[in-house]
DNA sequence: CCGGTTTATGTAACCGGTACCAAAGGAGCG
DNA sequence: CGCTCCTTTGGTACCGGTTACATAAACCGG
């Protein structure tokens, strides 16, 4: 009974805590681990008598079974990963939560990684997708060919507001239409001359924004600016180009490819005495909290669905869904503040 | 050589794809795993001339060596885990970031779990804890139990905003100190009648803050007020209570818990006509991005500097610390803007 | 009272790595 | 030339679960 005590290289022990296993529990409750395992998993057929052991030496030795045993042999994380460029703006937080939710709903972790433009942002990427069922990845995070890569190891990939790629699902937001919206409510104002902020090189959303912009300038015969003038997606980058701005003469309206953008924008012409929408109106995108305070007519983007539809998404091509790749564009909507003039 | 035909029950293979293991990379470099092993981990010493046979195996099988199993026999996750009630604020995204950040910079993935009031929270948690090396959790997310628990069962945990529990770090902003110098620089406006909306049942932070604001008024001999005025956190919450303020006579100013909560009530407020900071005033708690554009005076606490620092006290308790708990606290900061009236 | 099921449990081979221990082969030295 | 010592490498027992297969016990109608 009593074996294998002379012959054994005696249990390796780590310095740490010695957890309670499976094996103890069986050895506590006189039974096998077989026995153990499948009184854990509730399912199958175990004798009534013989579970109530069971579950009297797990709660008599506090056991929790290993998700690092249960994944392996499983061979299922039971997690998904996101990634996104940065938390800070007020807006991927809403993703992150739409995903989570879902996520949990469906019993996985989530794990998070924020590449912040770090260099070995990539092998980040790979490591994480080694680690989860699925993964969502937003935005320009990521180069082409790690996504490739990813997806070509056999994890079900989501992208979310990025240029689609062969293989993956994506979730993206309308851009085009509401831009074209956005510009022809600035038409019913009687605005003319619209410059827009943002940087169509950095972002997919951005660059169907700008296209949609000047669709609608060309379709309305409005004069159509050659080029956007570029900026990140921060405030202090709203607030630098206030002065060029100025100085080439205002427009009569600054279409703002975030709201960031529009209220850096916004404070920095206020300290040059520049008063919106008086002297000139803005938009922005995104509709953040602190656009509602600001009076900034922006487009609202449901985010949280995004994130939510990322993960249902993901949650089908885990479940064994191989159906050809989907891509959901979701429906944005205009919200008219004050920041581009008294109505007509 | 090549044995172990006949007899093995061949290989059970999952319906999903066969993945390459590392004895797949053994047997085409022609080493065993032992070597593979030796040659991925970079350090010890393999023979220049086998690491490349084995470097040449590896890529031709593109080969990623599997986070579970490595997990498994280190006995590691290289994971943390994140707890809080809801990423909905845009107060909750900065601490996730700083934690997300240090984190990833000390190779630990983070696994975030949002509790949303979920009636299952708690096993929720606990399941967490079985995932990662180290837990931080925010605020009163989880029952002062379960993280005892999760202490208990060895894993290390740090708190954040939260009254202290046996055995575990913390990491919390002031708030005595900084709610008396909300009350102090009021006084100079020549406020004397305050009012304090939020509860101090729910959180101990807004405790803290309720604690200060009396100490402050009964110092200055003003008037001190029975009871807060109960509210949750959101806008909504501001604004259901500004018809009873205005019911109840309206005081010289309302200090609120949080910023949304000042700002739902100004929109509230302004609605039945009663400007800020004319007719009332107004302070908040957080210093939110729409806070700057409300002009709201408010108390700026270091968000990201928090979920940093939880971050890196528990990489040291999971390198081993020892040493007694620590609980920090992080130093805020008034910040003065319109809402509590032009300056004296 | 017996062969045939059905139910309950045990045995052991996985999952995919890590690392201890031993052994093989080469170099250096008396 | 024999003998240590050191560098490389292989064999294998783990890590902590799951589960296919075998086995034993209990049940059943004829």
């Amino acid at each position: 009974m009593d074996n294998a005590e002379p012959k054994s290289p005696q249990r390796r022990r780590t310095p740490g805590r010695a957890s309670v296993t499976i094996r103890d529990v069986a050895r506590h409750a006189g039974v096998s681990v077989a026995t153990v395992s499948r009184a854990l998993r509730g399912s199958d057929l175990v004798h009534p008598a013989t579970r109530e052991r069971v579950d009297a030496a797990i709660e008599a030795l506090r056991f929790t079974p290993s998700q690092l045993g249960r994944s392996l042999a499983e061979r299922r994380h039971a997690a998904n990963g996101i990634v996104f460029p940065d938390l800070s703006g007020p807006f991927y937080a809403e993703v992150v939560l739409g995903y989570e939710e879902v996520a949990a709903t469906l019993g996985r972790s989530v794990l998070i990684l924020s590449t912040h433009n770090r260099d070995s942002a990539d092998e980040m990427v790979l490591e994480l997708a080694g680690r989860v069922d699925g993964l969502a990845v937003f935005g320009r995070t990521v180069h082409d060919d790690v996504v490739a890569e990813v997806v070509q190891r056999g994890v079900p990939v989501v992208l979310m507001a990025r240029t689609e790629i062969e293989g993956a699902d994506s979730v993206r937001t309308e851009n085009v239409v509401a831009a074209a919206s956005v510009v022809d409510h600035l038409l019913e104002h009687g605005h003319r001359r619209m410059a827009f902020l943002g940087d169509p090189v950095d972002s997919t959303d951005v660059a169907e924004r700008w296209a949609g912009f000047r669709g609608a300038l060309a379709q309305a015969g409005a004069e159509v600016p050659e080029q956007a003038i570029p900026a990140g997606f921060k405030e202090d980058d709203g607030a630098r180009v206030a002065a060029d701005l100025v100085a080439g003469g205002l427009p009569d309206v600054v279409v703002c490819a975030n709201d960031e953008l529009a209220l850096g924008l916004t404070v920095a012409l206020a300290e040059q005495g520049i008063e919106v929408p008086g002297d000139v109106a803005l938009t922005g995108w995104d509709d953040v909290m602190a656009a509602r305070y600001a009076g900034l007519t922006t487009v609202r983007q449901p985010m949280r669905e995004m994130g939510a539809r990322a993960a249902r998404m993901l949650d089908a091509r885990i479940s064994g869904d191989r159906s050809e790749p989907r891509h959901d564009v979701l429906t944005t909507q205009l919200v008219v503040r004050s920041s581009c003039g008294p109505h007509p």
